[in-house]
DNA sequence: TATTGTTATACTCTATAACTATA
DNA sequence: TATAGTTATAGAGTATAACAATA
């Protein structure tokens, strides 16, 4: 029952806690966009140049279908399109459209912001450092670039 | 352009894409028992005990009639169900069924566990800070308790 | 034959608006 | 009147299976 004193919390909680929080900030940052945050890491993913569907595919982890409805009503807002692969009849480039690339820069800023402000308790060191455990564990695990810093959004196509 | 060189990471991308780590081994481990990483969610804030519908659509975030569906879909599965607030006529509780009391045990033990193995590079000391650092920013957002440690599960009727 | 992608279908998740029933 | 919750409806996200076109 209820054990309500805030023991030291362990990692796995840790990650899973913060987690919810990111979550929540960046579907805020997104929302101002009118967009949702599965469509903004889809641009995300295709700010750098634009990819092939399976290759999003395997990058999001979702079935090939998944991404055709998700790319589709993407590209309904006017944000992504696609573009015939000159290297393979079957396959299909997502790009984003000079609007997507305006939107996707304003809303990283925005969702650097917002997440940045969750750590508002964190002195400069203190954050430094944790970010270079995080970076850590993502290094570890592979995560694909869903969210990147420095590219600049280049419309193609 | 591909300014690929893995520069240090600023410590909103590595929260950003830390989530999206955390969010896959979740959904992995949660998805062995069948069921949502939304219901897992749900399970969790009853865990240490019932909990009526507005409090909990006002922890999760989503409107009343969202959480009446996720609360239906979760009893239909088996794992959750409704009971009247004795202190309130209008007002409903929701609480684990036993089998749903023990899913969410087992469940929690595999999240911590798959959650965990995403900092098989760490340290203890590292994982030690890096989950005090956690804490404090969790401690300081005020995330509820949508996951948690040490609470033995209690079905209820 | 294997791969890329779409279509058809179904289920989950979510929101808004309108409603019922208690307080 | 305000609050707790449900129902109706609609859109987004996802998956599986069947299919088309190209390699």
């Amino acid at each position: 029952m209820g054990e309500d004193v805030d023991e030291p919390m362990g990692l796995p909680t840790a990650l899973v806690r913060t987690r919810f929080l990111v979550d929540a900030a960046y579907a805020d940052a997104v929302r101002d966009y009118g967009i949702t945050s599965q469509q903004a890491q889809l641009m995300c993913l295709v700010i750098a140049g634009p990819r092939g569907m399976c290759d999003l595919a395997g990058v999001l982890g979702l079935a090939k279908s998944s991404l055709t409805g998700l790319v589709d009503r993407t590209a309904k807002r006017g944000l992504v399109h696609r573009v015939p692969d000159p290297s393979d009849g079957r396959a299909q480039l997502v790009a984003l459209t000079e609007e997507g690339a305006d939107v996707a820069e304003r809303m990283h800023a925005s969702t650097v912001q917002h997440v940045d402000n969750l750590a508002y308790g964190l002195s400069e060191s203190e954050r430094e450092l944790l970010a270079s455990l995080l970076s850590r564990v993502i290094t570890d695990n592979e995560v694909p670039k869903v969210f990147g810093e420095g590219d600049r959004a280049q419309a193609s196509a």
